[in-house]
DNA sequence: ACCTGAACACCGTTCAAGT
DNA sequence: ACCTGAACACCGTTCAAGT
């Protein structure tokens, strides 16, 4: 409970002296909303990651009680979904060109992760959420257009959207986990980032050569490339297989139903 | 507290008549260890799934209190590394046929789908967990060598590898969070298994046609075809996109150093 | 050496009661 | 209508004390 000063404050056409101090202890706080909620939750998760955010400590920080919050959403998971389909509104979605199909579906993926990136625990809540929001659905939409173009049969193009939003999201937990990880060891020890990466090698080291031959080149090759290659060898795998996929066929009906060009859209919506 | 008869039970020489009631409730229950952990844990996973273990589960299932399992134990994490390790023991792998390397790469990760479904709870016991046990390690051995068969670059190899085990547990995984979705649901309620499919359509179905125009057709798409086929499309996507890539050099020494034949090895370990 | 009870510092969620 | 205190049924982990 937060101390009140001697003359409360009203709003009003009351003259006060507003100081600094009459400002920072607003005696009438701010009636819960969603709105709060999200804002709250996503500012936890950037402070002290994914496990800093629970239903108790949201209430903390919005200086009410763990019940209080269960007026607004129906659960934990609903705060998860909230903070997913806010971060997904800022994804950026390209238009279309058929020439660049294939680099803008890349291009669409690094700006996935870069998201991730850029709020921290992000892909931990995304993880077991369906974005259903209207971020979620736009990227979506312009991924399978993307495909469209490039003529890609329709089930292929849902299943490649499918495929890419596990890889994006299953490397950006990846490290997600490796981050936490490092952060976790004992402050006073050694924080030393590369302690995994020797502990890994080691590991690879002591395998019997003989049993597993295969074994030493793998370690060799993980020491080497950072991050980004991989990462670019993911997309690039991916994008190739797609495009050596059979294509669909090009009946007239097809194409309009499937890649509709804005004056099609736009004569379907005056109809 | 188990209740204790009058006559205590004594190991040595000491005649007892050794009925099944004796049997049943054998005084000296056996020792922990290590092993006996990892099985219970896997009991109970198989039984209730992977929130069904704790630390305080495992000690209840095993009669004794949480903390005599850290006797033997790191953490909860360690827990989860030795079921994975020991489910990894059970991977199925193939001798490397040159001239079939793409169809026994997509076979193991038929086999590695099988093998979590066959383990509920399992994949969301690998996620976080780097499997360096000796079966993972025979795995990852098995598709290098595959890889390296086909003449795929050392990078390479080791980067699909890596991107494949990505996959299939992110499959697994998705699979296990809808199973359970499913079975929380109200037990007198709509035990429904569709229900999340209709939401599902329902929701894509009502977003409107003229923004999202390609949204229609995934609602479509979505609706039929089942895991099997969309997992089929994820490692043909991949296969073919690792064939398309460039392949290695084929400079002798390369040759030795990276695929060795049975006999090289052999030869090697001898000098 | 191995095991235990009790405690510490947390969770998510519910519900009767307050304003 | 909205918020609260208190409770229920859990977590992982530590540690002094017991045998």
């Amino acid at each position: 409970m937060a101390e009140k000063r001697e003359r409360s404050y009203r709003a009003g056409p009351l003259r006060v002296r507003v100081t600094t101090e009459a400002r920072e202890e607003r005696p009438a706080k701010p009636r819960l909303t969603r709105e709060r909620i999200v804002e709250a939750a996503m500012r936890l998760m950037a402070e002290q990651g994914y496990d800093g955010v629970s239903m108790r400590s949201l209430a903390r920080a919005l200086d009410t009680a763990p019940a209080s919050l269960y007026a607004h959403v129906a659960n934990r998971e609903e705060v998860d979904q909230l903070v997913v389909d806010r971060i997904s509104h800022l994804m950026p979605v390209p238009e279309p060109d058929p020439d660049r199909w294939q680099d803008q579906l890349k291009q669409m993926m690094r700006d996935a992760l870069a998201l991730y990136r850029a709020h921290p625990g992000s892909a931990r809540a995304a993880m077991g959420v369906i974005p259903l929001g209207e971020g979620g659905v736009r990227a979506a939409e312009a991924m399978v257009r993307l495909c469209l173009a490039g003529g890609v049969t329709p089930q292929a193009a849902a299943w490649f959207c499918d495929l890419m939003a596990l890889y994006v999201g299953a490397i950006a937990y990846e490290e997600e986990v490796w981050a936490q990880r490092e952060n976790t060891t004992g402050a006073g020890e050694a924080p030393d980032p590369e302690a995994l990466d020797r502990q890994l090698a080691d590991h690879f080291a002591s395998l019997s050569r003989e049993r597993y031959p295969a074994m030493a080149v793998l370690a060799a090759v993980m020491a080497s490339g950072d991050g980004e290659e991989r990462f670019e060898f993911g997309i690039y795998v991916r994008v190739s297989g797609l495009a050596a996929a059979p294509t669909r066929s090009r009946r007239p009906d097809d194409e309009e139903l499937l890649a509709p060009r804005p004056d099609e859209v736009s004569r379907r919506s005056a109809g």
